[in-house]
DNA sequence: CGTTCCATTGAGACCCGTCAATTTCAGTGG
DNA sequence: CCACTGAAATTGACGGGTCTCAATGGAACG
């Protein structure tokens, strides 16, 4: 055997080293997308897997949060609460996404598992250095935060504007494109939480998600589904309505 | 003179060709904060200076915007419109914010002055390069990221859950204590921007805040001065009040 | 001194929240 | 297969906080 097959040989043993990875379905939409093979088993070697049952936390609002993680498979809520109970639901994460931009002190939200959840997770001090090592992986940061940040901003223009109709079209327009491109169909969207959480993520009650539910629901723009599952028969139509079409 | 004398001299002279940056009061803030001397003249180098009038929009929602900026001096508001004209402000930028993340196709918001400004600008395709060269600046950037997402979720708290009294008192709250971190006194917050920014800042009508600031002027929670000032006699239980104390 | 923009104040309406009852549904065990 | 159970969702009646519409007040500027 001369060197370059050995070479070969080796380094498709590390791929095999890294094959949790090498199989994960959240790779290229995650932190690690632009990863080549020994950068990517440099980040494995950091890394640690975890899973959570629904209702389980990953961490809570004021710990102390050493880790950040990134969604291998299921969904998260993140949530903040005011001191007589108030819950703003300030985001959903799903396959691919990463948690733990911001609040290196005390976590600022809590995490919750929404689904049966599988997430890598990394201690901060050894993601930092991670970070220095390859810069394919701060720019992939960089690039993630920016397109978070933009999601935030999406988010006050619904809070601080929209209606209650405006806002959940929005919900399940923005829910829906993501499934989309996690794979899911189009044209329907499954919704993995509860009318409360949906209401504390919009800015609303219960009681108003439900109505508009079935004002939708009566004006034909959705069908409810057996299993959490809705269509969308006219997703133009609910896109215009989200975004506040005048 | 020996040559380490001749080396600090050149060093001066460079000191000297960055002047801009040596002598800039946002520099400690801003994403150029950690550094080095020669590492500044490159982010110099690819640098131009702006400066806007009141009113004066750096550029506008949906135009393609391929720069990024540092705020000098002055202050910034950023804003979202809805068809039929609802507006909502984002967020106000003051000295040291980087302005720039996310948004690397079409602008998602337009930018327009507060105050008379000025600002760093740099092509985006040369910030990337300098994000490239300098680790140190894509390090900062990664925290400013962070910083700028935790103000996005406390807004989307405030936003989705607080009531108009709680929202004016986080808002004073908060621009008090970056006006003191700027140097500015305590106690005392200026208003660079009108009722109606304040609004649409904080998802209200005018008429909400200008009753709210009433309320508070009446309970004695802060006093109006000449040219847009407010004393603030009581900042804790302001911001108690911000906080939804129940 | 008039104009203009901004802020304040008032009266009434409306959207959404609150409170409460009922229905649906998934899961469990008889 | 069906009754039971508890959580989630729906629906209704009512109230309240904020918005809308309108008028007044006030400061900056020419």
């Amino acid at each position: 055997m001369n060197t370059a097959a050995a070479q070969a040989e080796l380094e498709k043993v590390r791929l095999e080293d890294v094959h949790p990875c090498a199989s994960c379905g959240a790779r290229p939409l995650g932190v690690c997308a632009d990863l080549k093979g020994h950068e990517l088993q440099s980040m494995a070697c950091a890394s640690e897997s975890v899973s959570a049952q629904p209702g389980q936390t990953l961490f809570h609002e004021g710990d102390p949060n050493p880790y950040v993680f990134n969604v291998v498979d299921g969904a998260v809520k993140l949530y903040r609460l005011l001191p007589d109970g108030r819950r703003q639901i300030t985001g959903f994460l799903f396959q691919g996404d990463f948690l733990g931009l911001g609040g290196r002190g005390a976590s600022s939200f809590t995490a919750e598992a929404l689904t049966p959840l599988n997430a890598c997770r990394f201690r901060r001090g050894d993601f930092d250095q991670l970070l220095n090592a390859l810069p394919a992986l701060e720019h992939r940061l960089v690039a993630l935060a920016g397109d978070e940040l933009m999601a935030a901003q999406e988010q006050i223009v619904l809070l601080g504007r929209k209606t209650a109709r405006e806002r959940l079209a929005s919900f399940l327009t923005r829910l829906s494109e993501r499934q989309v491109q996690l794979g899911g169909p189009e044209g329907q969207v499954h919704l993995p939480m509860t009318r409360l959480d949906i209401a504390d993520y919009l800015g609303l009650t219960i009681e108003t998600v439900s109505r508009v539910f079935t004002q939708f629901k009566t004006s034909g723009l959705i069908r409810l589904l057996p299993g959490n599952d809705v269509a969308l028969p006219d997703p133009a139509a609910l896109k215009a309505l989200g975004e506040g079409a005048a």
